[in-house]
RNA sequence: UGGGGCGUAGCCAAGCGGUAAGGCAACGGGUUUUGAUCCCGUGAUCCCAGGUUCGAUUCCUGGCGCCCCAGCCA
């Protein structure tokens, strides 16, 4: 965590943080212990990031720690990659659970014993009902439940037939062990909610041991009270099972006194977070797969090359609080641009080459011309660019015919070329449609380095590369995968999808110093952060945008400046 | 005539009875060899209605609106 992270912590004050710190200072708690509990189900993306960020920040904060938990409670879901993969999102976040990985199966042995002490208290049976009898039993919002036929039956036989559960007697979905409490209340979830189910599965950690399985409901809570979790942060729709969470560990002889709080979930415009619509997008094939840079995982972000500090700036931004909410993903963008502007370095690279030649230059002569590695760090260095007589610049730097305030490139406009010299448009030649494909310059030579001796100024100043020395690439420019706030929203989610979400350009040219680019990513100058992407071959860079620069000459065009 | 939660500027979000922090966005302006960065500036009476109080976004009452819950998912 860099320091100006830490100071951000310092003043932080969202009401989890002022629950903790009103139970150290009352002495009810001496070390806090948070967790991030996520189910081997599927990858993590910054919904979860946020939960990561509370979690392991308070726990940091507070002098306490923060446990990684697999909440592994259902073998037909749940997949070791998963396993796998979560702790490799996690470390990249930059989070470190130390010695405390932990799995709700290593305490299947414990749990087995709790549920026996429920019944042998008379706090749990075994109801042989079908799932079906089950739901119907249970009544509707509005409708209190009915007592299942085996609500009373003797301890001695709950036991029996619980122990005869787990040695496998009985075929999956025959009988179910409940916990006893009030089938009238208005709180589903205490309408003798399931607290284990026969499962004939084989489980990634424990494999054929068990096939009976304990619940979430069953699980979570007692983990936390056996790892010595002291706050248990939450998405609000587990609110509803906090009296359950309570009634579990007043019932049972837990060693500790975990406490569950509920924060609201992230949601983010013109993206979806839910695991179901994620699945879909990757199966149904409208993105290349989960690490897809456009997907909200952490594979994805990773990939397009965001920094982890700006997702974990990010999610302290946002704050943690009870309301909906819907976060504009421009306070993302903001983040990734304010965590790379100060590290990444500076290239020219043009996305649609425009030819330029530069009449009064010499046949064959190439000039070196230093240029800062960031202009805003001078201990980032300088590399020297070569300048010629021919070079691309971008093509939407000429106008034909340009309004008022445009600065860039127009017949008989003079412009600066970014660390080179001053040219000016003297021609242009257009296709058969009336496309510019070349243009007619000449340039001063007072100008070298890029000032004018004269003192004159001129408005614009444009990224170019040598024609002479090309160094093709892919560029890969990315924008929201839908097209409105809340997909959703009026229909099928998939309609929503933004047909431009992903631009391939093909014909870029790098300066020569990104043929063989690192693995940071770099900024191109006037137009954005990116990162070489995997796919990128020998020869043939490829590279994700990550963020867009902010433009505000597209604000003046949109007006109509 | 179920239970739970939430409603402060376009978007997040502080505020805990004393007269509305901060961030993002937007919009002005300054600096600038990136129309970037950076720097300055601009916006709310707090869902509504009553009540208590010298004083309420903060307390009370009544409305209105939105979200979650009827998995042997988490």
């Amino acid at each position: 965590m860099t320091v100006a992270e830490a100071e951000r912590d310092e003043s932080a004050g969202d009401f989890v943080r002022s629950i903790v710190r009103d139970d150290i200072a009352a002495g009810r708690t001496a070390e806090v212990v948070t967790r991030f509990p996520p189910e081997p189900n599927g990858y993590l993306h910054i919904g979860h990031a946020k939960s990561i960020v509370l979690n392991f920040g308070v726990a940091e904060e507070f002098g306490g720690r923060c446990h990684l938990r697999f909440d592994d409670t259902n073998p037909v879901k749940e997949e070791t990659a998963f396993i796998d993969s979560i702790q490799a999102d996690v470390r990249w976040l930059g989070y470190d659970w130390a010695e405390h990985l932990h799995f709700a199966s290593d305490h299947f042995d414990r749990l087995y014993e709790w549920a026996e002490y429920l019944v042998r208290q008379g706090k749990a049976y075994v109801d042989d009902s079908s799932a079906d009898e089950i739901r119907a039993m249970r009544g509707t919002l509005t409708e209190p439940g009915t007592e299942s036929p085996f609500r009373d039956r003797p301890a001695a036989e709950n036991l029996d037939l619980l122990r005869r559960m787990r040695a496998g007697e009985f075929k999956e979905g025959a009988r179910v062990l409940r916990a006893r409490i009030d089938m009238g209340s208005g709180n589903i979830n205490l309408r003798d909610p399931v607290l284990y189910r026969i499962l004939r599965a084989s489980h990634p950690r424990t494999g054929e041991t068990w096939c009976i399985y304990p619940t979430y409901d069953f699980a979570h809570g007692q983990s936390d009270a056996i790892e010595g979790v002291t706050h248990s942060l939450c998405t609000l729709e587990f609110a509803d099972h906090r009296p359950l969470y309570d009634w579990l560990i007043d019932n049972l002889p837990v060693p500790a006194r975990p406490r569950q709080y509920e924060f609201a979930r992230l949601n983010l415009a013109h993206t979806v977070l839910s695991k179901r619509r994620l699945i879909r997008l990757v199966e149904e094939g409208h993105v290349a797969g989960w690490d897809d840079p456009r997907m909200p995982t952490l594979a994805g972000l990773r990939r397009r090359g965001v920094p982890p500090a700006a997702i974990r700036d990010f999610a302290r931004r946002i704050g943690v609080a009870r309301a909906d909410n819907l976060v504009d993903p421009a306070l993302l963008d903001h983040c990734i641009r304010d965590a790379l502007n100060d590290t990444a370095e500076r290239r020219l690279a043009v996305l649609r080459p425009l030819k330029v030649v530069i009449e009064n230059w010499p046949e064959g002569r190439t000039e070196m011309l230093p240029a800062r590695n960031n202009p805003n760090d001078p201990g980032a260095g300088s590399r020297e660019i070569p300048f010629g007589r021919e070079i691309w610049v971008e093509r939407d730097d000429f106008m034909e015919d340009p309004p008022r305030k445009f600065h860039r490139l127009a017949p008989g406009r003079e412009v600066r070329l970014r660390y080179a010299y001053f040219v000016t448009c003297v021609g242009v030649e257009k296709d058969a449609d009336g496309e510019p494909v070349l243009l007619r310059c000449t340039y001063d030579p007072e100008t070298r380095g890029g000032d004018a001796p004269d003192g004159r100024k001129v408005r614009g100043t444009v990224h170019w590369v040598s024609a002479a020395h090309p160094a093709p690439a892919e560029v890969r420019l990315y924008d929201h995968l839908f097209s409105v706030p809340e997909p959703g929203a009026n229909g099928d989610f998939l309609d929503d999808l933004n047909p431009d979400s992903l631009v391939v350009l093909n014909d870029c040219m790098l300066e020569p110093s990104l043929a063989e680019p690192g693995d940071a990513p770099v900024q191109f100058e006037r137009q954005g952060y990116f990162r070489p992407d995997p796919a990128s071959r020998a020869g043939r860079p490829v590279f994700n945008r990550v963020v867009a620069l902010r433009d505000s000459w597209a604000k003046i065009r949109a007006k109509g400046g």
